[in-house]
DNA sequence: ATTTTAATTGATAATAATTTGCAATTAACA
DNA sequence: TGTTAATTGCAAATTATTATCAATTAAAAT
């Protein structure tokens, strides 16, 4: 249950500090990406928000979240299938736990990455930069489902 | 350093025991499978095969991929910007090192996965059937290198 | 309030890795 | 050696994303 309105002003104003214009659409995308806890992909930004702009296109969503990733307000979950999923309201790096039948993320709490990655860093001899950790599986309402 | 010819012969035999031709192409791919301690990619087996076979097509290290990979015989480890690299010799999940300017893939030592896909479970009610796990960073070469 | 200017948008074309369809080839068995 | 189903090679199809470009517009300056 994370603040979607101190989110929302944080990426309005890191946008309109580098100088952006913030037009309706892109109000519209960052106030989805604010929330995001359903992890959305860019199909379900812009089926929310073609209903007040009809003539919105998808290349608008593509480039609007391409430039909140380069501000650093959207962590995006890409996937060797093509997919993505976007997270604005936790931007940075986190693991998570997807289901495999309906695609549901959640997000789980797990704090002890920061010692695996210094093993590692150590072991490898690497400067580690960033990670990304995904459990697949099925969830319980996938579990209790039939067929 | 694992054992290659092992692991090449395990390959063939699945394939064999499923009903599969050996021909000349599959058995050079799988040979590179076999080994991949350096993660190729799909061009990088096609290259290194298209000497001895100059007709053969890309499709057909596609297609013997994903068959293999049916097989659960060889790792794939996809990225999100659509490259994949292979691990035949490891074919179960485990951690990757990524140095993202060389591309250079290494499988460090960890065991601490496990406990932690046990909390994951319990906290999120998922039944966990796979998981991914990549550290992205520098490795020791390319952070020594100028430029 | 107008004007100005650069950023943004929408529509469409381009991109590029992977997959698919199909005719020709071939490994493996009888 | 003949038979048959699997496999191959080529080319076309697919599909999510990116790029192009003229028209629009937010926001600062006047």
């Amino acid at each position: 249950m994370a603040d979607y309105k101190k989110r929302f002003e944080t990426i309005i104003e890191k946008l309109r500090g580098n100088g952006h214009k913030i037009t309706p659409q892109r109000l519209a995308i960052v106030k989805i990406l604010a929330k995001s806890e359903n992890h959305p992909n860019v199909e379900n930004i812009y089926d929310q928000i073609k209903g007040d702009f009809p003539t919105m296109s998808l290349a608008t969503v593509y480039r609007n979240i391409v430039l909140i990733k380069s501000l650093g307000e959207v962590l995006e979950l890409g996937f060797p299938d093509g997919s993505n999923r976007y997270d604005g309201n936790q931007p940075a790096p986190h693991p998570h736990v997807i289901c495999i039948k309906c695609k549901k993320i959640v997000d789980p709490d797990l704090d002890s990455l920061d010692k695996m990655q210094k093993e590692v860093a150590e072991e490898t001899n690497f400067k580690i930069l960033n990670h990304r950790l995904d459990f697949f599986g099925i969830c319980s309402e996938c579990m209790t489902e039939k067929g």
